[in-house]
RNA sequence: GGAGCGUUGGUCAAGGGGUUAAGACAUCUCCCUUUCACGGAGGAAUCACGGGUUCGAUUCCCGUACGCUCUACCA
């Protein structure tokens, strides 16, 4: 912590654009946010960064908040939960940017920019590696290359106009990144940067400084992918609100493809077939469908967990941690620097984990849920039968199949398996064995298997031999817990007529 | 092209002048289990390269290579 935020309660923002589905990326860096938030006894924010009114996404900002309240990130202040610093949308405060603006262009700090789209590509044809720089603003249609009276006529002739900011021509900007340790850029590589737009929104980055500042903001964490605009951001902090006002910076690592370079995109899950997004989205122009790791089966536990794990570990070897655990122990001096590749395998076994470790109970509702979608109503055993089949489950969808048969016989058992070594001893001995279980007063899983093995030692056969069809009657197929735990449950009744019905199958 | 950032097994990574260079996922072998898992034991596999500094560099410094990000009136 340096000077400027000492006494200051920690404030952080999470500003996305309600352009479509929250990547994997977007969702750490709310996490990461949140985490230094309440860690810190301090505010979580949401702010909506809507600002390019062409790209607007209906229910994109719905989407947004679905996903931080399924993984149990509830913002302190958002338009959706409102706050002291309302609103927070940017749309809502285009007023307060002009303002800015044009106090950064009377002080000389920024510029009237009249070119025209097709100037500034004229331009950039014309000029290899074109930016609009010091070495370039002269060339350019500008209140700084026009007169006086010129630029008061386009005004008033109400052209089109933009405002740049006028960086200076050669300097030094160092800032202090909470991950990266001391960063410099100069001047002279970056260019003059849009910031109010012909429309009169901000860009982005008069916004961020602008409501930043407005907002209190302590810390501002985002993806690496901005740290070359850093400059501009902390330049207009020193011109605007001071340099001791400005939040210090986290530039978080990204998150890379699991196969080849690059950034994770959407279309690498496509690709490679898995969740990229948290929740499912659909386009609502195209109406397609892309799937989140939620309807993937994915328990908010075991999401938020992997993401934790993607660029941050606490150094012990601990990798299981609750999200309390998580506001306990993270910090930031611990966030990687490099790039981490997603991996899908590895993700998948957080939710093993996760499965294995939460109460049933928290994902009974959902299982349920799903065993129905599949037209199985599930009875007052489920707790029971989960209880048993949870640790061969990766994703919740996983008990479909392996508590589904509790509840419904399988319609297709898996007769081929046995059929090849199937025999009249062995339609003897389950005969038998329904006489034998029908007069059975006792229904525990060892009496089942005692009785079950006296009988196939009576009928001098091998237990092994039997123990498969035996499973393949009141399963369906080759999986699944101990056969007699599985009686024990089905109950007697239901126990003998699959018996049966396999029976007459043959 | 330029700038910035990065680089420990296939992947996530611990470590940070002297270590047999943790652990996890994946993979392979074995054990357990008359199914499938879980669990247990073990194996294979790593400090990008080149120079320094040093008695000693994976670790510090400088280069190089490679990769990524940005280079929009998008965020």
């Amino acid at each position: 912590m340096t000077e400027g935020t000492i006494n200051k309660k920690v404030r952080v923002r999470f500003a996305p654009s309600p352009t479509g589905g929250l990547h994997l990326g977007g969702v750490r860096t709310v996490l990461f946010n949140y985490l230094f938030a309440k860690q810190q006894g301090g505010d979580f924010i949401v702010r909506i960064e809507d600002t390019d009114q062409t790209r607007f996404v209906e229910g994109a900002e719905d989407y947004i908040f679905d996903t931080l309240k399924w993984c149990g990130l509830t913002p302190d202040e958002s338009p959706l939960h409102g706050g002291p610093f309302a609103p927070y949308r940017q749309s809502e405060r285009k007023p307060m940017y002009k303002e800015f603006a044009d106090k950064l262009v009377s002080e000389g700090k920024a510029y009237y920019a009249f070119d025209t789209a097709e100037e500034l590509d004229a331009k950039r044809k014309e000029i290899n590696n074109f930016q609009y720089s010091h070495a370039t603003r002269g060339l350019m249609k500008n209140s700084l290359t026009l007169s006086e009276a010129e630029v008061a006529e386009l005004l008033a002739n109400n052209t089109p106009y933009v405002i740049r900011i006028l960086l200076p021509d050669e300097e030094e900007v160092k800032f202090t990144d909470l991950i990266r340790g001391e960063v410099t850029f100069n001047t002279k590589e970056v260019d003059d940067k849009v910031l109010l737009k012909a429309d009169g929104m901000p860009t982005y980055h008069l916004a961020v400084v602008v409501d930043d500042y407005k907002m209190q903001i302590t810390h501002a964490f985002r993806g690496e992918e901005w740290l070359p605009s850093a400059p501009v951001h902390i330049l207009l902090w020193k011109y605007l609100f001071g340099l001791e006002n400005m939040p210090q910076w986290a530039h978080l690592p990204l998150i890379l493809k699991p196969d080849g370079n690059g950034k994770l995109s959407k279309r690498d899950g496509d690709r490679l077939g898995f969740p990229t997004f948290s929740l499912d989205w659909i386009d609502p122009k195209t109406k397609e469908v892309t799937i989140g790791f939620r309807e993937r089966g994915f328990l908010p536990e075991a999401f938020v967990n992997m993401l934790a794990a993607l660029g941050w570990n606490d150094g012990s070897g601990q990798e299981l941690f609750s999200l309390e655990e998580l506001i306990a122990k993270f910090s930031i001096d611990r966030v990687h620097k490099g790039g981490a590749k997603f991996d899908y395998e590895k993700a998948k076994w957080y939710n093993q984990e996760w499965i294995k470790k939460l109460p049933v109970a928290s994902y009974k509702e959902q299982v349920a849920g799903l065993l129905a979608k599949k037209g199985i109503v599930a009875n007052d055993n489920l707790e029971q039968v989960l209880e048993l089949v949870r640790e061969r489950c990766v994703l919740l969808n996983d008990f479909v199949e392996q508590a589904g048969f509790f509840f419904k016989p399988s319609a297709t058992p898996d007769i081929a398996a046995i059929q090849p070594k199937w025999d009249e001893k062995k339609n003897m001995f389950f005969i038998e064995l329904i006489r034998a279980y029908e007069l059975s007063t006792l229904w525990e899983a060892s009496d089942l298997e005692i009785e079950f093995k006296e009988l196939v030692a009576a009928h001098q056969l091998k237990p092994g031999e039997l123990m498969l069809p035996f499973r393949i009657m009141l399963v369906g197929g080759k999986f699944g817990p101990g056969v007699f735990e599985i009686a024990a449950i089905l109950g007697k009744e239901e126990t003998l007529s699959r018996i049966k019905h396999v029976l007459s199958l043959f």
